[in-house]
RNA sequence: GCCUUUGUAGCUCAGGGGUAGAGCACUUCCUUGGUAAGGAAGAGGUCCCGGGUUCAAUUCCCGGCAAAGGCUCCA
């Protein structure tokens, strides 16, 4: 007999011999059938496999990460039997699964594969798929394998096999389709009940661009069609709140070849929702102990010769500027730490004045690589929420609590809700490549970790991810389509400290070296307002929106009475835009909803005699009557709210 | 940076070896209307840029630039 400890830290006695899916059917029938692979004692394997020996086990369901990892492997093999199928001869590459859904690079010889190709395959899938194929493990010896690969005349399985020791190597044989793969898999194929082959695209056997180029086949699958179907909602609605569309529909940035590409240029609107955001970052940062400061776009190459940047990214760098002095070299600034060094360093200072917490909405400049560029979210000259927060080393956990209190104040005003923390730290064995002590380097971990914890944030421990000068927390959110992306980062830095030479003078009246942390909650406007732009779909924060509300008179009787109306709101701070057009009613509303509008103002006899307007709100419709007073103060109250919720959380 | 695809009016796009079209937007006129599209007329284009083939190129070919998707990269 065998002791099986399961998850709720129940321990269930089997034969020898049992498998995963023998433990599941003990537990419930409903389980066993929805059991895609098995994590014994860490690893996942498959569930249809002998349980080692005494063992703990989570049995893992389409909920489960890996769950879903196993059943999207298992449907590339099922894409790849497919191919075979209408493709004789196809060669296979690697077939992985991916975040969303798997791929399977081929290559198809001279044969060709595009979209209208995708509904034979998805067919054919299905139709593979309903046989209720098992997949069957077999290990095999090298030679065996290369026997196999040879016949076949496989020479990407064969080099993938060259790659592996004797004695590791197994075969999966769903049908008539054998592949090399250490596996898991699900345990038929029955389970692979929706099927969409989503896209084609060109790959590099093995990242090389040097090797030969594959055809790159994509796919996602589910165990429902309605998941499925839910799944290309969720793309389309993706597709419709693209920033790069809605940015232009919304007249707030643009680009120009004549500019240069990955230089967004803001127009009005965009550039008074990009002030109102620093503006709003600045307050917080304000009432959290930060000072301003403003530095040049430029810098002498000297300045990255010290701070290490110039010989490290160098040559992929926007090149250096000259001048008619012979041999004077300036460079357009990547970073804005090495400007703030220099401020720290402008004078001496003491134990007392640090912290010391210099933040600028500094603009740098990179060459990203041309294929890179996307939109904001991608660009060459954006501008950072940046700070540089100098302490004493027993002031980095405290410091850095503030930093997470911060971020989290302006997340929550932008209406998120979903946040993650990845802390990244030391490789745990080859610590060769971090600079600075092993004692700052444990404070520093400790420090952020106690940081992340106390701050009640779901957080990931990622090990051998640190820069090489310190550790870092980098912040996650999850926007309002679940999809995850990456804002701003919390570094601590050792390297620069040193290299700058920069000292205080302690309690002790010794010079000591500060530690140095770099932050910067949005990362990039540019990026954070992609970012918003989706989120919200274009219907950003009352505080943030371009325009709060829009007049609309209902003949062009009213149009004096509404630019009074315009007038007495922009005295009360409040935007609003005015539809002077002689258009009826219903045009003028028809176009302020799909302008996505938050307000809109109703102006015709009736509200003129009664001095009011009538409101109608985005999306819900009439909301009644009331004066210009009463709507600004409406206005402000629903601002405060969003505001204040952040404020007090 | 590499591969594939694309580049025509402000926007979305059709077309095609003989210098170009639609819808929406815009302008003007008519209409002055009460909660999601009133009517008419008009204006608007180096068909991305440069070179080649041709009697003739926006169309075909080559090169650049830009965008989309993918690969690789990211202080």
């Amino acid at each position: 007999m065998i002791k099986v400890t399961l998850p709720d830290g129940s321990v269930r006695e089997f034969a020898q011999g049992a498998t995963a899916m023998d433990v599941a059917k003990s537990i419930s029938d409903g389980l066993a059938r929805n059991v895609l692979s098995a994590k014994v004692n860490g690893e996942v394997r498959d569930a249809s496999r002998p349980l080692p020996g005494d063992c703990t086990l989570s049995l893992l369901t389409w909920n489960d990460a890996e769950g879903k990892s196993t059943f999207w492997h298992s449907s590339a093999h099922l894409l790849a039997e497919a191919i075979e199928a209408l493709y004789p001869g196809t060669k296979f590459g690697i077939g992985p699964p991916i975040e969303n859904g798997f791929y399977y690079d081929i290559d198809l010889g001279e044969k060709t594969i595009g979209d209208g190709d995708f509904a034979a395959i998805e067919a054919k899938m299905k139709e593979l798929a309903s046989k209720k194929s098992a997949f069957e493990r077999k290990a095999v010896s090298k030679a065996d394998a290369v026997a196999y690969f040879t016949e076949k005349g496989d020479e990407y399985k064969l080099e993938l096999i060259d790659g592996l020791n004797d004695g590791e190597i197994t075969f999966y044989t769903q049908g008539s389709f054998t592949d090399l793969c250490r596996g898991p898999h699900i345990p038929d194929t029955s389970f692979i009940k929706a099927v969409k082959v989503m896209s084609v695209a060109g790959a590099y056997w093995r990242g090389d661009e040097k090797r030969k180029q594959l055809t790159r086949l994509y796919g996602i699958t589910f165990p429902k069609q309605k998941e499925l179907d839910e799944h290309l909602t969720l793309l389309e609605e993706a597709k419709k709140r693209d920033h790069r569309k809605l940015g232009k529909e919304m007249d707030l940035f643009t680009f120009s070849e004549r500019v240069g590409a990955g230089l967004p240029l803001w127009l009005p609107k965009g550039a008074a929702l990009r002030e109102r955001l620093i503006n709003f970052m600045k307050e917080a940062q304000e009432k959290a102990g930060y000072v301003q400061v403003a530095t040049p776009h430029i810098g002498s190459k000297a300045l990255y010769e010290t701070s290490g940047h110039w010989e490290k990214y160098g040559k992929d760098s926007f090149q250096p500027i000259s001048t008619p002095q012979e041999g004077e070299l300036f460079m357009l600034k990547p970073m804005n730490c090495p400007h703030h060094c220099e401020i720290f360093a402008s004078r001496p200072r003491s134990y007392k004045d640090l912290p010391l917490r210099l933040a600028e909405f500094g603009t740098v400049y990179r060459y990203e690589q041309s294929g890179e560029l996307h939109g904001l979210a991608r660009v060459r000259g954006f501008t950072q929420d940046d700070a540089h927060l100098f302490c004493r080393p027993d002031q980095v956990k405290e410091e850095f609590l503030k930093v997470i209190d911060l971020v989290l104040l302006v997340l929550r005003a932008l209406g998120f809700e979903k946040f993650e923390a990845q802390v990244s730290l030391r490789d745990k064995l080859d610590r060769s490549k971090y600079i600075g002590s092993d004692e700052n380097w444990q404070k520093a971990e400790q420090a952020i970790i106690d940081a992340a914890a106390e701050c009640g944030m779901k957080t990931v421990v990622e090990y051998g991810e640190a820069a090489f000068y310190g550790p870092k927390l980098d912040f996650m959110v999850k926007d309002a389509l679940g999809r995850r992306w990456q804002l701003g980062t919390i570094q601590v830095d050792y390297n620069l400290p040193e290299r700058f030479q920069l000292e205080y003078v302690g309690s002790d009246n010794a010079r000591h070296r500060p530690v140095m942390i770099h932050r910067a909650p949005f990362g990039s406007l540019e990026r954070f307002i992609a970012l918003i732009i989706e989120h919200t779909a274009g219907r950003f924060p009352l505080w943030l929106t371009p325009e709060q509300a829009i007049i609309l008179p209902i003949s062009d009787k009213f149009v004096d009475a509404a630019k009074q109306a315009q007038s007495q709101l922009a005295a009360m701070g409040i935007r609003c835009e005015l539809d002077e057009r002689s258009e009826k009613i219903g045009r003028k509303i028809r176009d302020a909803e799909l302008a996505k509008s938050p307000f809109m103002l109703i102006l015709g006899e009736k509200e003129v005699e009664s001095g009011t307007l009538s409101v109608r709100e985005h999306g819900a419709g009439d909301a009644g009557a009331m004066t210009v007073v009463a709507f600004a103060r409406l206005i402000q109250e629903r601002i405060e709210m969003q505001l204040g919720q952040a404020t007090a959380a």
